[in-house]
DNA sequence: GAGATTTACTGATCTAGATCATGAGAACGA
DNA sequence: TCGTTCTCATGATCTAGATCAGTAAATCTC
């Protein structure tokens, strides 16, 4: 109970010194914007696996930075049917769609023990005036944002599940990479069953694919850990150059 | 020729008297501010059936809005295989994935002849520290397009045939509906070929599915003509409440 | 306005991946 | 710590929708 205070005290947010400045909204901000950025940020918070950080539908007015641990956003339709939107690494940014009302389209989840800053909505947009540079970060955040999601229409749309899942670890293992962790050998956070969710394909068939990967020395596997052996395979697979019998 | 130069002369873009203020960019606005933003926007273009509007890769400073028309956006990979990202009707904005490095991800191309509304990034940021009510449209606008793009992956990685094709027409319909045209009646300006692109579909499928539609009095179809004959029942079979033989 | 080209429709067949079913380890929890 | 519950893996079967193929009608082109 005491320690838990005390951590949550150390937990105020702090952009200056976090290793992530250069991945997540400050990017490109001068000393001076960055501790005006730093003040607006309110404490960060703690969450455990499976907790919510935000929820479809409700009132929220933050958008949100994952600082440590890994978190997946998802909309649920009428029917409580869940599809996956993307699973978050440190210095990503969480909820833009509720840029527009400040109420969320989505909703977001702990997938471990994770820490975030939240960053109040209203805040932002006064602070935008103020900084130029920041304004066009959250615009570039946005953007991208965009790109991205027009990427996995076309992942999904038009890619068979060998190329969606060899996308898929290519993807990540180029965002731990970014983050200064091994590009090969990594922890998943999220199961098979989230895995396939995300990529329109059964869990099974995900199961199957990582045997077939790890049959043909493409990667190796075991359970959530996974070490990619042959990383232009991998790449050619995503590609549609070649697959596997 | 002469009429031609007196036509691009008319096209001058004027938001004052667009019919498409609530559905566009200046929503919210008042006049004084719609004033000044009517200056900002150049004038307006004229581009026939399959002209490029932009192209993705290319540098452009603009985003565009539809004045008439309809115009299909795309990516296209490294093997020149495309997918299409949507159909964009009159007061629909396009473009906004480049507002990040002025760089579009996707293609624009005219489905139909088409007015073209252009507005220049840079005047748009500048303008949008004068008029804050701009910035908040420019974000919502943002905002909602990455709640459709979440619809839309909800769309490709659950749904089968069926549903799909359903809810392509119920959106469309709603779309037509809200610009002042009939909700049951209209003309496609996409080809066979394009709605199964868009939906991850053959574009056998698509023929079958209008067929099967037609058959069971749902709709009715003759090329691209259709008639929404029965708008609850196509509503049923897109929220997967039956489904038909 | 006659031939060439494109687009839509439909039938036949095939197959990637879903679904159903089962078992074996991990992880969890009282 | 021992049973209960997830999670993952894998075999057997099924099917939605892709692919291949051919025709007819609309549209384009000279």
């Amino acid at each position: 109970m005491e320690e838990k205070k005390i951590n949550f005290k150390s937990l105020k947010a702090s952009c200056k010194n976090c290793s992530l400045v250069e991945l997540c909204l400050p990017r490109g901000l001068n000393t001076d914007d960055l501790s005006t950025l730093d003040e607006m940020i309110q404490q960060r918070r703690l969450v455990q696996k499976t907790e919510n950080i935000f929820s479809q539908g409700k009132r929220s007015n933050c958008i949100y930075a994952v600082r440590s641990g890994s978190v997946k956003t998802f909309t649920t339709d009428k029917n409580g049917e869940e599809q996956i939107l993307g699973f978050h690494l440190p210095g990503e940014i969480l909820g833009l769609d509720g840029m527009d009302n400040q109420i969320h389209s989505c909703s977001a989840v702990a997938l471990d023990t994770s820490t975030i800053c939240e960053l109040p909505i209203d805040d932002l947009n006064v602070l935008c005036v103020k900084i130029p540079g920041l304004q066009q970060q959250l615009l570039s955040l946005i953007s991208n944002e965009i790109t991205k999601d027009h990427t996995m229409l076309m992942l999904l749309a038009r890619r068979n599940a060998e190329q969606k899942l060899a996308t898929f670890f290519i993807n990540l293992s180029g965002r731990f990479k970014a983050r200064g962790y091994s590009a090969d050998e990594f922890d998943l956070t999220m199961s098979r069953y989230d895995i396939g969710n995300y990529l329109g394909l059964a869990d099974e068939t995900v199961s199957r694919l990582i045997s077939k990967f790890k049959d043909n020395k493409i990667i190796d596997a075991n359970r959530k850990q996974i070490s990619i052996l042959n990383h232009e395979k991998l790449c050619g697979i995503a590609e549609g150059d070649f697959s596997l019998s």
